[in-house]
DNA sequence: AAAAAAATACCTATAAAGCGGTAGGGCGAT
DNA sequence: ATCGCCCTACCGCTTTATAGGTATTTTTTT
């Protein structure tokens, strides 16, 4: 039997390039899905399973890292593979702590995605070359988590957007009234954000939704 | 006789992809050469001329619009098709001030790269829809260029210096104090910045010094 | 069911940002 | 050499952001 494979990334030319690679190899490998954004990835995972996702970490709606924890949690057993075009530890780290098995980075040559599919379904874990040096360096520097810095995924729901709205150049009275709340609530929510990442400017803050993907340029 | 490309892209499954989508196409689409970074394009174009090159625009070494120019100034009967995953108008303008003859966005379908390689091989240009309203734009407005907006460009060199603090995420008083000059001045290059860039927010701000390249995220 | 976390809301206070006008000295171009 | 632009600097003003405390209701977790 086929191992069926679910592509997520929201460039119609990458899953081409994916579904290019896997259907090259003779073995059983099957795309059987494709989804554009986040919130299609989850749909495809309720409605018509696969055997393993390999998801972009940067896709609107849902980021492949808020994905890959939804999925965990709704089903543990399922095999995520990260796809990444960093190969930032912060990165690396996120991914695993949302339970995906795998991490690959985009630049690479295209046979590692079939080595990586096979392996996690296998039930092992994969990495690209380029991010292994993290985890032997967690590894050998011992409890590499326990003193981590606080980041995008302490968030909570609101927080995170608010923390988009913020990026996207709206005031806080502007965002009180998009999300019809209060400007006194907004304020302690950008103050817990603020608190929660170490950061006390705004435009530290910006820069740091877009790094994590909340907000686009 | 075929139509020969060269893709540059430092994204080997965007290669794969491309190359898996010309040559799904029975008709006479050749991909003979891949570079992934601006200087190997540059190279190919010297010694293995290609007739299209289709040029990512983030690329190590040189971006894809470096490329383009220079493939420009070497000879300017070459194609040069920009790959890109924004559609922003300022990228769109750069591209085609740099000598491109087409401007695709990745999140496309994939089957318009070729009618984007055919289109520009015959001389025409090529836009993807999502961005061509920009140059319908520019041609309703009449004289375009004329009446853009400020850019970039049209700020002066202290004023680069401050968007830049700026977007690193410095207050003020600590340009003031990194340059080397008074609050007060720091004060009046935001302001001038902003009225320039008819920018009022310092997230927007943020948000255009990284587009632009001013400053990293 | 109880405990913990999150979301909501208000108050106060200081710092920073944004917007207005003004103005002198330097420097290059018409 | 007169004009325009840039860099510099100051004054005042309003809005927004940051930061602290406190408290109630709802949601989530245990």
């Amino acid at each position: 039997m086929n191992i069926t494979v679910a592509i997520a990334d929201d460039h119609a030319v990458v899953r081409e390039g994916i579904k290019a690679v896997l259907q090259k190899t003779t073995a059983g490998i099957e795309v059987v899905a494709e989804a554009a954004n986040g919130q299609q990835a989850l749909d495809i995972a309720r409605n018509s399973p696969a055997d393993i996702y390999l998801l972009d970490i940067s896709m609107p709606l849902l980021n492949g890292l808020e994905v890959a924890e939804r999925l965990s949690r709704m089903s543990p057993q399922c095999r995520v593979i990260i796809l990444s075009m960093h190969d930032d530890k912060s990165s690396v780290e996120k991914a695993f702590q949302s339970g995906a098995r795998g991490y690959l980075v985009k630049e690479n040559a295209a046979e590692e995605i079939v080595q990586a599919v096979r392996e996690v379904y296998a039930g092992k874990f994969f990495l690209s070359p380029e991010v292994s040096r993290y985890i032997v360096q967690d590894f050998l520097g011992g409890r590499g988590q326990y003193v981590r810095k606080a980041r995008f995924r302490d968030l909570t729901g609101k927080e995170k957007e608010v923390l988009q709205l913020v990026a996207e150049g709206f005031s806080s009275k502007e965002i009180a009234g998009n999300l019809n709340i209060a400007l006194a609530t907004v304020q302690v929510h950008r103050r817990n954000i603020m608190r929660k990442l170490d950061i006390h400017k705004q435009a530290d803050l910006v820069r740091f939704a877009l790094k994590e993907g909340i907000a686009r340029l």
